[in-house]
DNA sequence: TTCGATGCAAATAGTTTGCATTCTA
DNA sequence: TAGAATGCAAACTATTTGCATCGAA
């Protein structure tokens, strides 16, 4: 936390009471939360902080490579702290997430780099299917 | 073609003006194409066809399974036939789209069943990292 | 006191929906 | 001529941006 707020003053930025409660938010460990569920979380302590600040929070912290955000299919991209990412798999049918250690891919990145000098970002997206339960 | 539009009928559906106009941009072979992209190739033809109709007529055409999407990222869905599909790699950097054989990502899946019950879509999104360009 | 950050509203992109109208079968 | 499909506008979701204001350093 104190280590987010140092790099944000580092960076020439400003700790604000908004900054800081999105850090908190992250810090605190949920997963996979939108801007919009950052933005309801904050909103109890700091009714004003609207939703557009939230994503320049993140936006900020992201090119302090503090954060990181997943595009599950569809929906609203989430965020996460950059050193609790995963690999994850997303149920089409359900919405269900199974997340996979780190390295998960590790393998078929290897493969895209000797073959395309393609450096696979396999925790920038999630890999979508349909689980156990759904397939009948 | 005309199977399509044989299955549209058989389905109850109706073949109408627009709907052979966007089974034929897909039969045509241009591949990547939004919806958006789809409706200008007709609107030369028939000026009016609105996006909503080239939505409407997509999504006629996936539930019966001879048209797919594809998520590339950030942008829109991509459409294509059902029978046309590949992995796609994407290039955060440029955008620049690398097609896979279809079968590309078949040991993962098969690894993805065997441990947790998933049954991956690999064609159903796009695998996000940077190309050998764009590495530097 | 300065310039970065915020709030709010409005713009944007992609997609969906309501409803009256049109046209296929 | 029944009901499927369309056109248009409006709603919606996710995200970005403009601009005046506020506040951290």
């Amino acid at each position: 936390m104190d280590e987010i707020l140092a790099l944000l003053r580092a960076d020439g930025g400003r700790i604000t009471p908004a900054r800081r409660a999105v850090a908190e938010i992250l810090v605190g460990g949920e997963e996979h939360l939108s801007a919009e569920d950052i933005a309801g979380r904050i909103q109890g302590a700091l009714p004003d902080v609207s939703v557009s600040t939230v994503y320049r929070c993140l936006e900020a912290l992201e090119k302090l490579g503090v954060v990181e955000h997943v595009h599950l299919g569809h929906g609203p991209s989430r965020y996460h702290l950059a050193d609790r990412h995963h690999v994850h798999l997303l149920c089409r049918a359900c919405g269900q997430l199974i997340e996979l250690p780190p390295d998960a891919l590790d393998g078929l990145g290897e493969r895209l780099d000797a073959d395309h000098g393609f450096a696979l970002e396999p925790r920038h997206f999630a890999l979508l299917g349909t689980c156990a339960n759904c397939r009948g």
